[in-house]
RNA sequence: GUGGGUGUAGCUCAGUUGGCAGAGCGACGGACUGUGGCUCCGUAGGUCGAGGGUUCGAGCCCCUUCGCCCACCCCA
């Protein structure tokens, strides 16, 4: 030990360090979110990442899988030792037994509750979040220890126009970030509630239990604990069986049944495309009546669903509060993307065609004209890579500016220093070399970083103090006084950013200033 | 919890019956003394995941271990 290094840890299996594009295009998922869902009505809120154990025992159910086996568990204690010799956490009281939130649903139950956030006069709350979530899987494609989403809940009503509302909203949500119906699945059910789905539940259990023969031992066993749950079961033995077992909305309650048809009769209005589909049964217990989950089509694993939601008109009682209807979904930020990819990388060969004859063409005019001024084959590459990744319509980094010094010397460096330190202050993204790079070298960086506009401060422009403003893309250059460079250079950079911003906004050819 | 795959340069990966540690891309420098993208030339970069064993000799064979990926299950 004496001496050496400490190994360098590693994150947690199953956790990533969101930077670069991913953490782009996550806080750009949360703006599309707050304008989308602000615009229904939901404000924004804010919950803890840890929460009593018991609010997930009571609200998701102590027989589904997240709690029995995914959850991260923790406790307080002054004494650890005292308390595993006294048979673990059962003895200690609720507030010292916590868990890492699994979802985001139970936990803004809790606080709505606990603020009363339902207004008494009969209105209703809506809310929407953003955060991790924590479930203690097995790692595979899709399927993080910490994932991220980003829910809605929306609590005081049964109007079905509810149910339809956040479905619509939710298809908007997902166009609007790049995914168009045509690539997503809607699938939609309803579950029945307190008066309809024990005597249905009785009825699937005694099919099961008829058909024991074709069905696996795990779905027989599990005919008295969970016999919905059968229909999720992925052996195609079981799928065929169970597509003859009586279907939960043939078997619903008249005012479950009305408010189904009511879902689906707006929903239609909405121009909304939807599948009815019996076998959709969603894996914690806390929902009611309308269920509904949506899945990608394309660049997803084994796991396609990219968000999933529905009511939950018994949650608040099971958690506590006073009898009061609720309804919201989630979305998975992490299989968006995988999502996002997939259609990137389907468009991919179109472009490439594209790139390829736009290459030969090149080729033909670089043998007459000895010089290309336009090709740009080096940064459409990168757009491609950046569209691979699912970020297309995050954007890049917003524009710079560089500062290059030509030569070296103390009154140089203090310039160069000065100057970076105004177009900061006025806002304007800066970047300069500290490494002592030759001119040539700099503008390579600058390049890369896909400067708009590059400051060169040289001995000579420092005698007249001025400085010189290149811009990278003409290669016009001109002079500007060293006081007056922030301004300048603001001007310029707002000035093409809206020009870009008007022309650009549906063509994703647009090539200024969008690069990683 | 169960099963399969994989680990060699910053990245993507070659590496033959055990015999000098490799390529492409990227990075850096130069050609071009103070002006970017193309081209050419050059340079740097490795505990071969870790530990042990067999051997004159191990990236390769054996044992142990760790990480990552994919699938079952479940879900976002």
């Amino acid at each position: 030990m004496a001496g050496g290094r400490p190994t360098p840890a590693r994150k947690p299996e199953g956790t990533e360090d969101l930077w670069g594009a991913q953490i782009r295009a996550w806080l750009r998922m949360r703006e599309v979110a707050a304008r989308i869902f602000g615009n229904w009505g939901y404000g924004p809120i804010e919950t803890p990442i840890m929460e009593q154990l018991d609010v997930f025992v009571h609200g998701l159910g102590q027989t589904t899988d997240v709690v029995r086996k995914e959850m991260f568990r923790a406790i307080t204690s002054t004494n650890l030792r005292r308390v595993i010799e006294e048979g673990g956490e059962s003895g200690l009281k609720a507030s010292r037994r916590l868990a890492l939130r699994p979802e985001g649903t139970a936990g803004f139950v809790r606080a709505a509750i606990e603020h009363n956030f339902v207004p008494q006069g009969g209105g209703c709350w809506k809310a929407w979040y953003a955060g991790p979530m924590f479930r203690g899987e097995r790692v595979q494609k899709g399927r993080l220890r910490e994932f991220h989403q980003i829910g809605v809940e929306c609590l005081g009503s049964n109007d079905p126009a509810l149910d339809a509302e956040i479905i619509v909203m939710l298809m908007d949500f997902y166009r609007e970030l790049g995914l168009p119906e045509d690539a997503l699945r809607l699938r939609l059910n309803s579950m029945g509630d307190a008066d309809c789905r024990p005597a249905y539940r009785e009825l699937v259990r005694s099919f099961i239990l008829d058909h024991a023969d074709g069905l696996c031992e795990e779905c027989v066993a599990r005919a008295d604990t969970n016999p919905l749950r059968a229909f999720d079961c992925k052996n195609h033995g079981c799928q065929a069986v169970m597509a003859d077992a009586p279907a939960s909305a043939d078997h619903l309650c008249d005012a479950c049944a009305e408010h189904y048809s009511e879902v689906k009769k707006l929903l239609t209005r909405a121009g909304v495309a939807f599948e009815e589909d019996p076998t959709l049964v969603r894996g914690l217990d806390y929902y009611t009546r309308t269920v509904f989950e949506v899945e990608a089509l394309t660049g997803m694993g084994s796991q396609a669903a990219i968000g999933g939601g529905g009511r939950y008109d018994g949650l608040v009682e099971l958690e506590g509060g006073k009898p009061t209807p609720g309804l919201g979904f989630a979305v998975g930020f992490e299989r968006i993307m995988l999502a996002l990819e997939g259609i990137a990388l389907k468009e991919r060969d179109l472009k490439e065609l594209k790139e390829l004859k736009k290459r030969e063409l090149n080729q033909l005019k670089a043998r007459i004209e000895l010089e290309l001024k336009e090709l740009d084959a080096c940064k459409e590459h990168d757009m491609l890579a950046l569209d691979a990744l699912g970020v297309r319509f995050g954007g890049g980094e917003p524009a710079c500016v560089y500062v290059a010094s030509a030569g070296h010397g103390p009154e140089l460096e203090d310039a160069v220093f000065d100057v970076c330190l105004a177009l900061r202050r006025s806002g304007v993204p800066t970047k300069r070399d500290y490494q002592g790079r030759s001119l040539k070298s700099q503008f390579k960086q600058a390049d890369k970083a896909d400067a708009a506009l590059c400051v060169v401060i040289g001995s000579e422009e420092l005698e007249r103090g001025e400085a010189t403003l290149r811009d990278m893309r003409t290669h016009e250059q001109s002079p500007v006084a060293l006081g007056d460079v922030a301004t300048v250079v603001a001007k310029r950079l707002s000035a093409s950013a809206s020009d870009a911003g008007a022309a650009g906004t549906a063509s994703d050819a647009a090539p200024a200033g969008s690069a990683r």
